[in-house]
DNA sequence: AAGTGGTTTAACCAAATGGTTAAACTTAAT
DNA sequence: ATTAAGTTTAACCATTTGGTTAAACCACTT
């Protein structure tokens, strides 16, 4: 096959990000894990030592991804508007893509603060570029300036919940005419869009 | 002490209330829901059969509250923006005091959509309230009109996903200056009325 | 062909899991 | 005081849990 063709730590790791992200470290058998990946129970601990290990390893690689993708911010020869059109593109794209993701991690923060803390250190993207871009633009551009902390927090609040909730929205809004695997979504984002942009005139 | 100093059943569902909604049904264990009620583990079964009847009683009666909250709206008296204000100081305070609710809810409706399903069949609030109550306003009041199922979504991601997200959001705002067991809550309430009320004018 | 190092497996193990049972306790009615 | 009903407990049980072990397998090099 492929030069690879997806080795056996590979399979691994994906079974494991898909067992941890629907039940959490402590509902995650590990026996499930294995089944997913297709191996025998004994193989997950030659390659990670232990479920807690293994655990990190998924946890780890999802926080990383998540900061990662919370920090991008279109170039600055655009407008902010402009900008903050793409920033949400980016993040409807992204929740698409991983809808289990900003779920686990909340949980699993929820359930052990102080291990997210130790984490959170390590990791080189920490503070969202989003407030000092706001800041900018309040001056380069004419814009009545507001808090952007607090604009940050509600532009994620309609970004991330949507798919949050979907697994209720798949069932609620067909009672409203609306299906979330088909139009739903899109019809969603122009509405962020159109929520946000009064603030830029 | 008093007449009933609440009845071993009554700290039975109390216990598996901390415990399901921390850890859900795969991830909770009886012994742990046992101690925390500082009882036998046998007497779980006493009062509830089994594992899942003792769920089902805790996810039932989240179920009901839940969305006994959503369909809330003040009277008609009073004009749609002044009932919509209201209707945020509503989910607030449920969220405040309930913030693992919503967070229970949808992850195990993720988790077993089927059960769900079935659930809500029985449930006597099934669809919004806000939806007509919105298409009333256009009508009688001069507002020009706008889909509200696609409002509906944006306001509850605004009132809800704040609470959801707080485990991060305790880490993560410090670095911006707020503290969310203080001041931030009330000014990202403030924020999301702000945020809505350009809709009527 | 024999050795080498990494990979995979079946067979285990001790502990924890959800659940059961029968006996003991408590309380109120007779 | 005895009965009867509900309540609580300790001692079990079978299964599942995370984890280990030693042997087998495989792809190389020598």
């Amino acid at each position: 096959m492929g030069s690879k063709d997806s080795t056996t730590e590979e399979k691994v790791l994906e079974a494991a990000k898909e067992v941890f992200m629907k039940y959490g470290l402590y509902g995650a058998r590990m026996q499930d894990i294995a089944d997913t990946a297709g191996i025998n129970k004994a193989l997950l601990h030659y390659y990670f030592r232990s479920k807690e290990k293994l655990f990190d390893a998924v946890f780890d690689g999802a926080l990383e991804k998540y900061f990662a993708q919370m920090t991008v911010i279109g170039d600055k020869s655009m407008p902010i508007k402009e900008r903050l059109m793409q920033y949400v593109d980016n993040m409807f794209e992204f929740f698409s893509e991983y809808p289990q993701m900003s779920m686990f991690i909340i949980k699993e923060i929820s359930i052990n603060p102080e291990m997210f803390y130790e984490k959170v250190k390590s990791l080189k993207t920490q503070k969202s570029l989003l407030v000092p871009t706001l800041q900018e633009a309040f001056i380069n551009e004419k814009i009545e300036p507001f808090d952007p902390v607090l604009f940050m927090v509600n532009l994620h609040s309609l970004c991330a919940y949507p798919f949050l909730a979907s697994p209720l929205y798949k069932v609620m809004l067909k009672k409203h005419g609306y299906d979330w695997d088909g139009e739903a979504k899109d019809k969603i984002k122009q509405s962020v869009k159109d929520f946000i942009s009064f603030k830029f005139q």
